[in-house]
DNA sequence: TGATGGAACGGAACGGTTTCGTACCGTTCT
DNA sequence: AGAACGGTACGAAACCGTTCCGTTCCATCA
């Protein structure tokens, strides 16, 4: 290795080519497959050809492919800031139909493309959780506190046990029932069980 | 291919050798590597080697990786009969806290190794969701139309929507959020989310 | 302004490993 | 004896990580 100086140090832009458009391309590309086919079965040689880039440049950027793979996670969280519509009912199905909820295909694939990889890899596991899940949980937190708040919950209600119900009933339609979530079913579901447990 | 019948049909076994038990020998070290590694990075090889078996027997009982993997599964389902307490909430904690039920290690990390797959191969779920799935929502089903037959159950009460709640919670609290489940998260959701729900 | 050097790039190939499905053994049980 | 077994080995294919090569783009300087 030569002893080139690591980085300026400085703010100035030393390195024109893949500094930010072509970076995002390769990583998208990378949520593309792991959508596809899951996270044991995508390749650097899938990812290099999806993104027209060589794995000589893939691994010239990255470690390998978990690191792709978590830089690609974590490059993708699109803000989504939590609604308000003024009650929890309109609260959740804002949230949860909305962009980045429960009906958005490739955010429903990128999590079946990768719970079968979390149960093995507890590394893996903890980025996702803190970096994937973590955010998408606060915001819903947020949701409840706000109406706890505002007096829609009862006082003696757990929330840690209310607040991951309805993701929890939602994937478990998707994935082992087979079910498309729809808007009418996440309604259904806050009307008959969610909000029956928060209000008795 | 010879016309050969591809069963006597009868229990009488004409093949002696891998019969009964050193078959079911291999589909548990199937279930085993499932279980340890998921679906895709099942290998059989791998298999072959926790069985002791050499892989030209498993080619030779088997087509192949996907058909021994299915036919270990639905060797799998143990006689798990609706246990029968008197009332949901025992029949509820009793069912998803026993054998089979969801304090299952090696159940756990059989849906975890699989979902990733019934995410991508249509066929596979399909299989998985009808032998697998199903029974034990058949079960399920069983002990709410008791209780419903008991008059615990309110009328308007959409079971569609309710029975599959629980299992839904669990196995999000499980594979989303790294909760081993235990008996008393089950209780607690049991008591303040399924409960609820059906009895306002 | 125009030429030059360097850095990053795409494409291709490499060796080493893993998997699959099959074939060939010697052994064991009926 | 004969059939089924376990073990080994094989070729083909896929994958990984690395390393070539030739090109393209950019900054610098005459």
């Amino acid at each position: 290795m030569s002893p080139q100086a690591k980085e300026t140090g400085t703010d100035s832009p030393q390195r024109p080519r893949v500094e930010g458009e072509r970076e995002q391309e390769i990583l998208d590309a990378t949520l593309a497959i792991l959508a596809e086919v899951g996270y044991d079965l995508l390749t650097m040689d899938k990812v290099a050809a999806a993104a027209r880039a060589s794995k000589a440049t893939l691994y010239r950027r990255w470690k390998g492919k978990p690191e792709l793979v978590i830089e690609a996670l974590l490059a993708h969280k699109g803000e989504h800031p939590a609604p308000d519509t003024g009650t929890l009912r309109g609260d959740l199905i804002a949230s949860f139909c909305g962009a980045g909820g429960m009906t958005d295909p490739q955010q429903m694939a990128i999590m079946g493309s990768l719970i079968t990889a979390i149960s093995r890899d507890a590394d893996f596991a903890e980025v996702f959780r803190r970096d994937f899940i973590g955010p998408k949980a606060a915001r819903t937190l947020q949701l409840f506190e706000r109406a706890r708040d505002r007096g829609e919950i009862d006082e003696d209600v757990d929330l840690e046990i209310v607040i991951p119900a309805l993701p929890g009933i939602l994937l478990h339609r998707q994935f082992l029932l087979g079910e498309e979530p729809t808007d009418d079913v996440i309604t259904r579901v806050v009307d008959q069980v969610i909000l029956p447990a928060v209000t008795r």
